[in-house]
DNA sequence: CTAAACTTTCAATAATTTTTGAAAGTTTGA
DNA sequence: TCAAACTTTCAAAAATTATTGAAAGTTTAG
């Protein structure tokens, strides 16, 4: 398999997974590419690398670097502007970790106490639920807790961790 | 408030949090019903407890018996299926994990490892493409081993690791 | 065996999400 | 200050995904 083809099939890859998770398609694409590009690419680059419209490319790369994935820079003497990903894998899955808690665990964990939290009146019904949504809530608390640990460590914390856990 | 109110509340963010990961709103639901409900349901009660036809019902509720988190049920006597969801919230995390850790995880895998075994031909392309996919495998593999040891080990685990963790 | 009770399937439709492309906006060199 | 170079915005179109509902299929009681 040649560097070409190899890229393709790891871009096509990432596309698709990031669609089965809730990333657009589009999205995981330009991060895929930037991810391995040595060097940072234009917003042309990205429109011909990845046949798709300048507006797509210039909305979905503003989401990348919202996400804290993709940074801006420029080139001496250039007017455009190119991008960069961010490089060390294990910043890049802390990033992600950071911003998933804070965008959609944090919430979900809001709403699972606020719920959790209604009087028992006694019915099967209120038992189960107050059961349930504060189980939910424990799981979800130790998974983000988890996940901020991961977040606040220095970057080989997960590997180092594992080993441990393998003892 | 009411157990009516926070039951809704509850199936609605389910279900919003769902299509975040990828995961069909009415899917989330039916989920998110069936796990606070003290018995089993029948179709038609999924059906009147959150206004969706009986194909989509029956369609969701395969895909939820296939990912291993709801059982057909039946009621001596009686011709109609129930369903139940696990209640454990512990197994339910861990057959999520292990369904996504073999869906979508070891796939994934498959595809890094093929292309970052592609030959080094020298240029700065092939070096980065080489680096990058053998550490974003070394990270899957990694975060997946972690998720298997959840997936294998008694409901507790996270739990206790997490406590094992803090010290 | 038959009909009622129930479930599944799937083509059509609806809803949602993504993508486009051109106009509007911004920045900068001269 | 102007105009070229570049980016962003956003309404419209396209693509994808979810949902419906009725017909077909299945099961079981009698």
């Amino acid at each position: 398999m040649k560097v070409t083809e190899a890229k393709d099939k790891f871009i096509q890859t990432w596309g698709a997974l990031g669609t089965l998770w809730g990333i657009n398609k589009a999205m995981a694409q330009i991060h895929a590419l930037l991810l391995v590009s040595p060097e940072p690419l234009s917003m042309e680059d990205v429109m011909e690398a990845l046949h798709i419209s300048r507006g797509n490319t210039s909305m979905n790369l503003r989401q990348l670097i919202d996400w804290g994935i993709v940074f801006k820079t420029s080139k001496a003497g250039e007017r455009k502007e190119y991008f960069t990903s961010e490089k060390d894998i294990n910043e890049l899955a802390r990033q992600i970790a950071r911003e998933r808690s804070r965008r959609e665990i944090q919430p979900t964990l809001k709403v699972l106490k606020e719920v959790s939290s209604i009087e028992d009146d006694g019915s099967a019904e209120s038992k189960e639920f107050i059961k349930q949504t504060k189980a939910l809530y424990e799981l979800a608390d130790t998974a983000d807790s988890i996940l901020n640990r991961v977040v606040n460590q220095e970057s080989n914390w997960l590997t180092k961790t594992f080993i441990k856990l393998l003892k």
